[in-house]
DNA sequence: TTTATAAGTGTGTTCGAGCACATTTTTATC
DNA sequence: GATAAAAATGTGCTCGAACACACTTATAAA
């Protein structure tokens, strides 16, 4: 346990003043040569770590930080992040964090764009957001380097090369850990992927697990397994089990299913009330789909768990503002099993 | 958005001094009637929260936190807690929290109650630990109240009734999560229960884990299940394998075992080398059971996430010390479903 | 009314970092 | 060597809470 230095023990020890001890740490110049050796050896030989509290007490600012992430009345899978923005809010607050809660029609990028505009118009210090749109993601990126606002996001990344500060899954695992479980469930060797997705701007998240499921079982050499795809989209949305129904006359082998969005629910209630054979792996603690884990007609589910995404990024952004910390350029969250008995600790 | 109140604006608000509002705050009495009303008054209107960083700076102590775990290496299982005190110096030093770390001898309980009262004979502000023998706890626990020293649990609790500050899982619902993924695995309808541990302190927490496994299949009316259980004591350890073949000849129709602590390794070997039909689920992400993951001889595996844990625990502890945040009572931690595709999130 | 005592109130300092400003020292120029 | 300009250095205040201490007013006893 070694002792705290302040700016005024150093000032002692180098036998200068503490406004010279504070201009050679901020390198402000106007130091003489001597002035300088004598407090850098003193900064070699002591650990000085300035004191965040009084640095923060010091500044003595109100940071803003926005969030923005679609309607959770279209898909409560974002309903979960307003919680983690209370917990923060209830965190930060006292510390001079302000969080402000913004959302957007996941069915428009010009929603998507105008919010994240009329935000950056605000001039907050930060900015997080979860990013369906990609061309207009890129757009949002780059009016916040201009007016200095800090980005990140998290659930949908912008791109994978210059990454920033992103906190969400690795999705093409997320894949493979899907195949896995159903390789675990079944062994007809036939499994059957389906996208059911109203919106085209999940394709890269639904494309990044694909690869992974279909990876699983190419690498898996030692039987012959055979993966299909099938879409659904809002067209056909009407009539969910017609349409299954006519895809499994002609693929009776078929007996695990991989669904790659929240709305799992949809193929369970068709397995449910029509054909009782598939064992079926699938996304998110929506509540549709906890009614159809506990009754068995999902075995399992992958929580992409919004709740941490978001009050993680929103951690990292007001660790950053308050005490300097710095924000990692990419965490990756674990991607957590779920089955009938241990869903309610991820809950809330 | 509101605006940050300080003593400073309610006591012109109020029309006295800031001594006179910091009295009626802290009910050091010595107020008059008139003040005090005026006072509150103008606390009714606004919203006022102390800042607590300037508390914190004010306060300027170096808190004193301990914690006690069992030496790492007799149990691996124990190694992640050291990144997590790591991780927690990292993040609260420079606000004065130091953690000191203790082990014991996971074999001895007066190893326990030794470096315990050493502990508490230094007199911390807190002590987190992690405490195999019942007994022996109970007296910690009167010691440290008797000194005045904040004293939290993880990993094992002391007691159900007079919950203390605990930071652990819901071993119940432990069991009944393995029973779960067993009956996914498996339709033999045969469990075998497998307890590994060269220590009896752990009969609470293996105890509980075969009743929520038991729990569930009683539950599972529909088909007739049978579980068994055995133990395998240091004495049988030199053999595992001939102790386990010699058990499996005559119960052939076992295909599902469930081992109740980190040791799953040791079926896991068995049944790679010589038996080759069982499903296993295990606990706990050490470096044995993770290759027979790779390899495929453990299905599943709990993960009890003892870092986490830890980290939780003096997170909690650092938090109440620095800004007065409320330690909950008990905290149930997610408990995390393993398997080979997975676990490296999990990891460090 | 005076004096003593208690009750009530306000002022000023501290914590450590950061920065404005005042003061001192050095260097350059005549 | 005197003077001005520049460079270097030190002082003092701020942030907000907490508390010691000084100060003022009210109350009671003489």
């Amino acid at each position: 346990m070694m002792k705290k230095y302040t700016i005024k023990d150093i000032a002692e020890l180098a036998g200068v003043s503490k406004g010279t001890v504070d201009r050679v740490l901020h390198k402000r110049g106007k130091v003489s040569d001597s002035a300088l050796k004598k407090v850098n050896k003193v900064l070699e030989e002591i650990e000085y770590k300035p004191n965040p509290i009084a640095k923060s007490l010091k500044n003595n600012k109100v940071y803003k930080v926005c969030i923005l992430f679609p309607q959770s009345t279209q898909d409560s899978f974002w309903t979960p992040c307003i919680s983690a923005v209370e917990e923060i809010e209830n965190n930060y607050q006292a510390f001079g964090i302000a969080i402000e809660q913004h959302r957007y029609d996941s069915n428009s990028p010009s929603s998507f764009l105008d919010q994240a505009n009329s935000i950056i118009s605000t001039k907050p210090n930060a900015l997080l957001m979860a990013p369906l749109f990609y061309k207009e993601a890129q757009e949002v990126k780059k009016n916040c380097l201009e007016k200095e606002i800090i980005i990140s996001t998290f659930n949908n990344m912008i791109d994978k090369n210059s990454l920033s500060n992103y906190i969400g899954q690795d999705l093409f695992q997320s894949g493979r850990i899907a195949a896995k479980l159903l390789d675990s469930l079944t062994n007809s060797g036939h499994m059957l992927i389906v996208h059911i997705d109203e919106q085209v701007q999940n394709a890269t998240h639904m494309q990044e697990k694909e690869k992974g499921f279909k990876k699983y079982f190419e690498e898996k050499k030692e039987s012959h397994y055979k993966v299909s795809t099938i879409s659904i989209n809002k067209e056909q949305a009407t009539n969910y089990a017609a349409h299954l129904q006519q895809y499994f006359n002609s693929n009776s082998d078929i007996n695990g299913v991989f669904v790659t969005t929240s709305k799992t629910y949809i193929v369970a209630k068709f397995n449910k009330e029509n054909y009782k054979k598939l064992k079926i792996v699938g996304y998110d603690l929506v509540e549709k789909n906890i009614d159809y884990l506990q009754q068995g007609s999902i075995d399992f589910l992958i929580n992409q768990n919004p709740k941490k995404q978001a009050f993680q990024g929103l951690s990292n952004l007001a660790e950053h503002l308050l005490f300097g910390k710095e924000i990692p350029k990419a965490m990756l969250l674990p991607i957590d099993i779920i089955n009938s008995e241990n869903y309610k600790e991820y809950l809330e």
